[in-house]
DNA sequence: CACATGTTTTGACCCAAGTCAAACAATTCA
DNA sequence: TGAATTGTTTGACTTGGGTCAAAACATGTG
């Protein structure tokens, strides 16, 4: 856990217009590199927080990908999502001053450490950061919302296509195939994810495979039928 | 839908410590009193807001019960939280400008009407509501948190308890019994929060009753162990 | 390279919760 | 007040996904 000294401005950052406000001027600009104290290395299989830490910052995901998960005493454990580059964690810690999750890096990653009372400070002047703060807060609850109605209402099948859907459709937004993609995770971690248990999420995979929807290859994932991945998640009566 | 023209402080609103940060100099609480536009009073059975309404502004509860849910055209239905008074709804709202879900009043309501352009503006001037309304967001992301945990590995008779003690308890900080409730909410709405049909939801009731655990008459629910329902919760270990 | 460890697949079996159905309250409203 | 509507309980039966177990693969390490 030793912080790198790299101190690099957002303005000049190529993942700028996933983390940050956009059309801001010279000044706000300005205003906005002082808002990354530094950068931060995680190695694979390493916590960038933990449940109990003191919260001091949100982090920007610069590479890498990471799972922040729910662990209780008692040995239940839920992976409350999966994060790639652009997006921000650790918005759980604002309320009590400490997280109440664990941030994994499911492989080698980099973060941008954002203290967040220099965030707050700078929201104050620049009101495009205020609203931008707000947004991904609220974006936050919505897509929990979204795995709320995913656990609450639907089939295994159902889980795992919008799962897919989901993942390969931020993946394009990066630039990446809109029908190919690597799982950076375990199936017993898409299974905490989904409520369901790694033997259910191996055997749909398998099913999808025979149904021609998917080409799966290990952690490779080729999307052969996307429509009917859609058709699955759209329509519930079943 | 008539907008009530009642313009009330929250200087003096009895539930201040509950929506409100605290301990506020005299020219700060000056600024928060004009946070609030209007009340406005919502009939039993009516939408605060509905899905795809524009969004404008956050909604302090005064009084009453609300449900939040979401429902997709295909039948999809969930109820994604019970809000009662003290708390804020509508914060799914901010990140697209329009709400992502229905607020319903499961009782006759009425609402402190917060227009969220002048809660952006008022907390650039006062940290301390600036940063209360950061913890309010992030409080919500734990609370779906929690949930997401509820919905992705507890057993019925699990849920229900975990819901049951989280709403005694809410009751209990605004001065009601800790163990006698009464439910705003049918015995659908509950299975729909918990991801269980109406008849699991009553069943379990039926058990925990035969267990000596509750006594329950139609929505009057008395808890007689309370232990036993949080031995429920917290011992995973089935 | 071989061994250990972790991950994934598949099969056989079981059970918690869903489904369907019927009877029975409570409310609401004419 | 009584009919209609809505909500709740309970029973009988079914099933999707969990559990347990074993084998096949991968990956990492000394």
């Amino acid at each position: 856990m030793n912080p790198q000294a790299i101190k690099v401005a957002c303005s000049n950052c190529n993942l700028r217009e996933l983390c940050m406000p956009m059309g801001l001027s010279e000044h706000d600009l300005n205003r906005l590199d002082d808002l990354v104290a530094v950068r931060r290395k995680v190695k694979r299989g390493t916590h960038l927080f933990s449940n109990g830490d003191r919260f001091t910052s949100l982090y920007a995901i610069r590479t890498g990908f990471f799972k922040t998960c729910l662990a209780t005493e008692d040995g239940r454990d839920q992976v409350t999502g999966f994060q790639m580059a652009g997006e921000i964690i650790g918005l759980d810690g604002i309320v009590n001053d400490q997280h109440n999750c664990d941030a994994v890096a499911l492989e080698d990653a980099e973060v941008c450490v954002m203290p967040f009372d220099r965030i707050e400070e700078i929201s104050r002047e620049v009101t495009a950061l205020q609203h931008h703060v707000h947004k991904i807060m609220s974006r936050e609850i919505v897509r929990e919302h979204g795995v709320m109605l995913l656990l609450g209402s639907m089939r295994a099948e159902e889980r795992l296509a919008a799962f897919l859907l989901n993942l390969v459709q931020r993946l394009h937004a990066r630039g990446f195939s809109q029908s190919e993609l690597v799982l950076r995770m375990t199936r017993e971690e898409i299974g905490s994810y989904l409520g369901l248990k790694l033997e259910t999420v191996s055997r749909t995979f398998s099913k999808f495979v025979e149904d021609g929807t998917l080409e799966v290859k290990q952690r490779h994932v080729r999307i052969l039928d996307t429509e009917s991945l859609e058709r699955l998640v759209n329509q519930s009566c079943h």
